[in-house]
DNA sequence: GGATGTGAATGTCTTCACAGCT
DNA sequence: AGCTGTGAAGACATTCACATCC
């Protein structure tokens, strides 16, 4: 399959998520228009995403919402649940843990690690912080599909390295570090500064609306 | 001037951090290609990105990093500090009240709001949670200019609302809502489910690299 | 009739390549 | 010689518009 735009998958994101909305109101189908409305795109935009992955509408009739639904599920890989640690438990570390909004997509946090002392051994809605030092062993027994990386930078490459040895195949970068890491893996760097500086030139420039 | 775009923007917060690194170490200048190289991208990137805002080189020689990071902060309106608040004193919001990398970056926290009495009056780092309430007159006795609004998904357009009504001129959306504002008010949307889902995407179809 | 799916047209962003300074 | 700044070319993404099907 062709090489999809990052910008299209996050959009295939809102859109499953406007479809679980509208499921609930026990809506059947749903026009690639009201989609559009509801995540601030063109229903040409809509229609192009989806017909990249396949066809999914009915012409005259538009999309049956549960069956958009379970597409783009299947599309983005949520049809299974990813075993997840966080590996860094300060404050971000211990809010990403125990978000809600991760579990109910099948994001399963499965650990957490840290390597200070203090903070090792207390307890978060059953999650007991666990000391860095056992993750390579963890790794090996359980296994791990994505890391949620909220370390120090000093130490960020040096877990991230032990992670991937370990096998895990996706990071989800909070340090402020441009990780170095194989092909094969796939690191989202999510960086709250920067969006703020976003932000901040949109404010300078006097830009309003989305960015 | 003319319309830019948020992948330029962003990359010129990243040019900015990698300069302040630079910067530390006591360098002079830098070229395009090595700041590229930072921040993985080309050196006609690099170029262009500036370009578009002024022409801060020295042919033969590169960019002088203490000049060029000024000029990059005062593009990025990073020269001033904004008063930022944050609303939802949930996990989330309280680890982003305690972020050192705003403070650091001229984004000072000056109050945390939360409408649930078991939260109102908590301290955190000499930050007392305030109550909600209070936001309509705190905005017009002392006046914000960014919310980081981080409630329940129920209450987020009325928070926002007020926060516009107020003068708020930047709202980092952490909710997962969309919000309706008026045109002159900027929306940062952050939505860390969303960001999972990408790189559950990317794991799915076998790319790696950074998305 | 009404909404999809999709080539073609348009618009935007990135890369190339080189003239022009230092 | 070395590196910037920038038009021109190329790649990519979005929008248009319409034939096609329910």
């Amino acid at each position: 399959m062709t090489k999809i735009a990052d910008s299209t998958v996050r959009r295939l994101s809102l859109y499953l998520s406007y479809l679980e909305g509208v499921e609930r109101e026990g809506r059947d189908t749903i026009s690639s228009a009201e989609l559009a409305g509801l995540g601030g795109t063109t229903s040409a935009q809509v229609r192009k995403d989806l017909s990249l992955f396949g066809s999914f509408g009915k012409r005259g009739l538009g999309y049956s919402v549960e069956e958009l639904a379970r597409h783009l599920r299947d599309i983005l890989g949520l049809e299974r649940t990813y075993r997840v640690a966080v590996v860094g438990a300060g404050k971000l570390g211990s809010a990403l843990a125990q978000y809600r909004a991760f579990g109910d997509r099948g994001f399963a946090i499965v650990s957490v690690y840290d390597s200070d002392p203090e903070r090792i051994g207390k307890r978060w809605n059953g999650l007991q912080i666990k000391d860095t030092a056992l993750l390579d062993e963890d790794l090996r027994s359980s296994g791990l599909d994505i890391a949620i990386l909220t370390t120090p930078p000093e130490v960020a490459q040096a877990e991230a390295d032990r992670l991937v040895r370990g096998g895990v195949k996706g990071i989800m970068n909070f340090t402020s570090v441009r990780l170095e890491v194989p092909e094969h893996v796939a690191v989202k760097n999510v960086n709250m500064a920067l969006e703020l500086q976003a932000l901040s030139y949109a404010l300078r420039h006097a830009h309003g609306g989305e960015i």
